[in-house]
Parts: structure tokens; sequence; C-alpha cells
DNA sequence: CTTTGGATCGTCT
DNA sequence: GACGATCCAAAGG
């Protein structure tokens, strides 16, 4: 038997789940592989951003040089820096237009988990490896060098995959976290009871 | 367990 | 010139 998360035994992530409603496809990113040139994690954590009606957005204020590739075709991989320091990463929501994206804020490791640790030489405890935005990058070796990228191909250094966990029926639900604007929307989704959520407070809550 | 402050720089006002 | 879709270590209960 393969071991879980085994990419020998998963599928490219259909595109065509990547269009519509953006809360519904972030809820169907969970449970979803990804991978990164040998590394591998299990989404368990995500955020939904609505492009310029969503004032939380990075798009809110429109296009610009940074955000551009949010209002392309879905499955490509947005990434940006956040507080000059951390990476985070996002896929792009279709379709082409309106510039919706899943933030990916954390994943379960499920393979290449030594090359995570070598980088990562401070993190002493395994569930702390890519439970946050930044972290999760940091882990799977995600940079600004991989903003474009098509999750979607077979061939890629970066693919969303699906195996045969599916999405929870049940997602868990909270508001976002670390946003200060439009704070009360219910767009975070976890798998729930997973233990390898971010730490990060909902906004709006007490 | 929780709270606090520092790091650090691209982006947009 | 201000502000983040954050993380970590240190200090306090």
């Amino acid at each position: 038997m393969p071991p879980a998360g085994d990419v020998a035994v998963s599928r490219p992530f259909p595109r065509r789940e990547l269009s519509g409603d953006v809360a519904e496809v972030a809820q169907r990113l969970l449970n979803a592989l990804l991978e990164v040139r040998g590394r591998v994690g299990r989404i368990v954590e995500v955020e939904a951003y609505d492009g310029e009606t969503d004032p939380a957005s990075h798009a809110a204020g429109g296009r610009t040089a940074r955000n551009e590739l949010m209002f392309g075709p879905a499955g490509h991989l947005y990434v940006y820096r956040s507080y000059g320091l951390h990476w985070c990463a996002n896929v792009v929501v279709g379709p082409a237009g309106p510039a919706r994206a899943v933030l990916l804020r954390a994943v379960e490791p499920v393979a290449g988990v030594e090359a995570m640790r070598c980088d990562r030489p401070r993190i002493r405890d395994d569930r702390s490896l890519a439970d946050g935005p930044g972290k999760l990058c940091a882990a799977l070796g995600i940079t600004g060098a991989d903003a474009g990228a098509d999750l979607c191909r077979r061939d890629g250094e970066l693919r969303l995959r699906r195996d045969a966990l599916g999405p929870p029926d049940r997602p868990a639900v909270t508001t976002r976290v670390g946003i200060s604007r439009a704070v009360e929307r219910p767009w975070r989704f976890m798998v729930p009871g997973h233990p390898g959520v971010s730490r990060g407070r909902p906004a709006g809550a007490a």
C-alpha cells in the first residue's frame, strides 16, 4: 500500500472545479494535495478572497502590477510577500476577469518532510512546519519565483492534486485572519478537528 | 497557556 | 510615508 498522500495515487485537480463562487471553490480545495518539487502537503485551511467586491482582497483597489495574476485564468499561483518577510500563496479562481483567489493557510506535511525540516531547522514540532500561510511556503519551498505557475498541469514543478480523500462534508468555518476590512465575512474554511490549522485568531472575534 | 514587540520592505496613498 | 492576507522568541500567569 502506498502511504497516504502519495502523489502516485492522485490525479490533477480539475481546472473546471476552480471556477465559480470563491467560497465554494475554497471548500473544494480542502484535503487536496499540493506538490512542490517533491514535497507534498495536504491542504487543511484556506481563505476566500472575492476580488474587487471584497475590501480585504489585494484586488480591492483594482488591477495593479502586484495583483495582476489574480485577474487571470483559474489554476495558477498568485504569490505575494507579507510584511516584507514571508511568502504567501493563493490559487487563482476562475473565470478570468473577477480577481478571485483562495489563500492557502495551512497544509499537513505528507511527503518530503525531511526536506521541510531541513529548510526550517528551528521548528522542533512537525505540526508547526506548515500551519500558517508564510510557514506553508517556507516548508514547501514556494517563493516569488513560482508566481504564475499552472497548478493543473500534469508535468509542472508545482501541482495541485486530488486523491481518494475528498473535501470534508462539513468544513469548519470562521471569519478570516489578520485583516482589518470586511472582517465579518465567514470565509475561512478548515478540515474539522485537524490539529494543523494556523494559530491566527479570526478577525471580528471577541 | 497568553501577550507583546521586533523584524523588514514592496506597494499604494 | 504608512501599512500590512505574518512569524517567532521572550516574558508573564
